[in-house]
DNA sequence: GCGTTTTTGACAATCATTATCGTTACCACG
DNA sequence: CGTGGTAACGATAATGATTGTCAAAAACGC
């Protein structure tokens, strides 16, 4: 045990959760996406499937959101910071960016001498079509 | 059944929540809130603890913030809408209004269509004291 | 191939929150 | 000041997503 070798290992299971959330559109939650992989086949288990979403996640490769409802819902996500405008009644959502929200939680928190900052963000509506 | 009597009932119980939450600093979960109900010799249940933390989240009297550890936070906030700069170390919280990120949102919400917009935000990061 | 080390995965454990449902107590009205 | 209807309470059980466990399997360097 001279090294730490942090070696991640290149497993059947993790390209498969990997080339899934590839295909999917939208949110997905752990249990969701386990049942979708054995649906194809695949021989995967959910524990697996968890500790794979929080690598991909630690990562930065994947995106979290954790609706009020309670489960943790998880999705490809284009690089970059983001956040999301997401449907309360129908669950539709939109990516959107803000640069000008990204520096002023920046600014504020340096303001109050906290570093390494991090924030989350996500906007609740009624979309369009379930407004009626 | 003529009028919509959504008489809500002034008891014991929920005094004693809103009071504590009254002299509280900082955020509490529910169970702390309830075990120090009972150290004070309240008598009150778990579940009403629960139920009235809901209620006074709806009406907008309390702040709820939900760690990524799981557990739902409350505090008694000031009036108005803002939100929490926390360090991820500690724990200390410092209160942050943002009218930009307001508008933000509401525009954002609004070019897509989305109605009847709430969100919420939090900004997490190392404080001074523990940065070190 | 071989040994070492990570990773896997079935299952149990955790734990905050919610549902249940009989009992209690608030409050409006007479 | 009673009383009835109904909201609120509360002990307990249920829920359900996530995490811990640990022996067995698979990867990778050599």
């Amino acid at each position: 045990m001279s090294e730490s070798s942090t070696a991640v290992r290149n497993t059947r299971q993790r390209s498969a959760v990997s080339a899934l959330l590839g295909e999917m559109e939208g949110f997905h939650s752990a249990q969701d996406l386990h049942a979708m992989l054995r649906q194809r086949g695949e021989r995967v288990g959910l524990t697996t499937v968890y500790r794979t979403l929080q690598g991909l996640a630690d990562a930065g490769e994947i995106d979290v959101m954790r609706p009020p409802g309670g489960e943790h819902l998880y999705r490809r996500c284009s690089e970059g910071h983001h956040h999301h405008l997401v449907c309360r009644v129908c669950g539709r959502t939109v990516e959107v960016a803000g640069p000008a929200v990204e520096s002023w939680a920046e600014r504020v928190a340096a303001q109050h001498g906290y570093a390494d900052v991090s924030h989350t963000l996500e906007i609740f509506g009624t979309c369009p079509t379930c407004v009626r």
